[in-house]
RNA sequence: CGGGGCGUAGCGCAGUCCGGUAGCGCGCCUGGUUUGGGACCAGGUGGUCGCAGGUUCGAAUCCUGUCACCCCGACCA
């Protein structure tokens, strides 16, 4: 089988084709038989079950609990609060009946017309509603609050146009759901999921992520105020990493949910919510990855370190696997993950390919001719430069490594987006140069319509009012109305 | 929903214009030789040509209809 990747300047722009090639030689997903949906591999899942622990730790450090809700919506629900529904109504699923029958005419089966649902279920979307619709029945009194909750789940979106982990019709993610006694909790509550996201963005992932507040017209379907990581991919263009909503009481006025507080007096409770999803693993793909696959964060990585034996007979695979075994004990008890390929079905070079295109980070190679040197050849992926190292110490090299890797692929995916930023002050050199992609900072005027009209000249969107960084004010690039501070505008997945 | 493309073996494709009973590469199976960068040789398995009609002695190929999927827009995490 002959290695397709080609790199991401020579295929020009086609990015998600490159991309696409690269799912499927790394075996992380397929396209499914279901319209718009993917087929998680094993290998992929791996990776999604690593930053699924990750993030679930650092949750409940925060004191937040999971739970799990119905997957299936009545109607009647969705359409409790306004904005919420016309930001989600054009892209649902609905069920409609609950029983199939014989077809009359013996062409299998036919959806059976008398078993029409009295009220159409949705297949969720995201599940704000459902959740308020319960703790309306949880929530009574000052002293049921906060409730932090979060659930695993998979959501649907009917989505006209569908790309592989990115915009999938079904996907996994994490959705926490917060109820507060007051809107300053609520408040300090959106920015600490915020800020989880962007540590395990930037120390898991090692992706530089910028935090900030969204636009009003990019803002999350019935949220006062939206915050969000948004990373930049290497072909310049930004991808919305993960949202954290301050819902403030939209959705206890939506569906009714107040407590009595400590003087006794209804109010309605404060809630916010925050997700993060399988498009992580698009983030990851197109953050890191080179011409020879994968690389991906050894924090992150189900297999760290791969060793390969090399031997022409039955006796020399003995010895290296007597060598090795101690290794990958030592290596397992510092709590690295280490996978032995001893399978002779395969030849060394297929191997090597193999795990380069999965982005295994640390290689090691024994042969007869390390064996007689107490060396070992180590390679590592992220420069993939081989080097001859002393089989004495070398776990805890590979220990150190591996850090040394997770700093390095974030450094570079720094510099990387460093060199793609531009500062901006002329509407018309933003005109001329949003083509090649890139974060561009640029003053605006803070009006909807002004972000429209780029939008629509260019394609490009306000990512985000940043956090943190140059706050001084200025003057709108395509008005010259004043404006408070510099915003992210580029184009997007 | 507009514009373009495609549907032939598990995967990638040729054959379609000009009708004659289906082919290539990869994979897979068997045997042997190999094994420090995606092995080689020999033999073998595998397809109602998306579906339904029609034209014809004969249809992957022509006609009509229909259904998928992919790409570009509008929508969106």
């Amino acid at each position: 089988m002959a290695i397709e990747l080609k790199g991401l300047t020579k295929r020009g722009d086609n990015y998600s084709q490159w991309y696409n090639e690269l799912v499927v030689k790394a075996d992380l997903a397929e396209q499914s038989a279901v319209r718009g949906c993917m087929v998680i591999k094993p290998y992929g899942y791996a990776i999604w079950e690593k930053m699924q622990q990750t993030l679930d730790t650092m949750f409940k450090a925060t004191g937040v609990q999971n739970a799990y809700f119905p997957l299936l919506i009545p109607k009647s629900y969705l359409c409790r609060e306004a904005e919420h529904v016309e930001g989600f109504a054009k892209e649902c699923a609905v069920v409609t009946h609950y029983r199939l029958k014989n077809d009359p005419n013996g062409n299998g089966v036919v959806v059976d017309p008398d078993a029409r649902l009295e009220e159409e279920l949705i297949i969720r979307p995201t599940s704000e509603t459902i959740i308020w619709g319960t703790y309306k029945n949880w929530i009574h009194s000052w002293r049921d609050l906060p409730i932090l909750i979060n659930q695993w789940a998979n959501v649907m979106r009917w989505e006209m146009r569908t790309r592989m982990f990115l915009r999938t019709a079904e996907f996994l993610w994490q959705e926490g759901h917060c109820a507060h006694a007051t809107a300053e909790e609520s408040q300090a509550r959106t920015v600490e999921m915020i800020n989880i996201y962007a540590k395990f963005a930037q120390d898991f992932m090692a992706m530089p992520v910028i935090q900030g507040v969204k636009s009003a017209n990019e803002r999350f379907a019935g949220a006062l105020n939206t915050y969000t990581i948004e990373a930049m991919m290497q072909d310049g263009k930004a991808l919305q990493a993960g949202t954290s909503h301050n819902l403030g009481q939209n959705f206890a006025h939506a569906f009714d949910v107040t407590f009595a507080n400590k003087e006794n007096k209804p109010e309605y409770v404060w809630a916010n919510s925050w997700g993060v999803s399988t498009r992580l693993m698009g983030a990851l793909i197109m953050t890191h990855s080179d011409d020879n696959g994968l690389v991906l964060p050894p924090r992150l990585a189900p297999i760290q370190v791969v060793i390969i034996p090399i031997y022409k007979n039955k006796e020399q695979f003995e010895k290296i696997t007597a060598t090795v075994n101690p290794i990958i004990d030592e290596l397992k008890s510092m709590g690295v993950s280490v996978k032995y390929d001893d399978a002779d079905n395969k030849r060394p070079g297929f191997k090597f390919a193999d795990y380069e295109v999965k982005g295994v980070p640390v290689r090691l190679v024994l042969g007869e001719r390390d064996i007689q040197n107490d060396t070992v050849e180590l390679m590592r992926r992220d420069t993939l430069e081989k080097e001859s190292v002393p089989l004495e110490g070398i776990a805890a090299h590979i220990k150190q490594l591996l850090e040394d890797i997770q700093q390095n692929i974030y450094a570079k995916a720094l510099a990387m987006r460093e060199s793609k930023t531009y500062v901006c002050d002329s509407y018309e050199d933003f005109k001329a140069n949003i083509d090649k992609g890139g974060f561009f900072l640029c003053h605006w005027d803070g009006t909807p319509e002004t972000e429209e009209l780029i939008k629509n000249e260019t394609k490009a969107t306000i990512r985000c009012i940043p956090l943190e960084g140059d706050k001084t004010p200025g003057k709108c690039m395509v008005t010259g109305k004043p404006s408070a501070q510099r915003v992210i505008i580029a184009r997007n997945y």
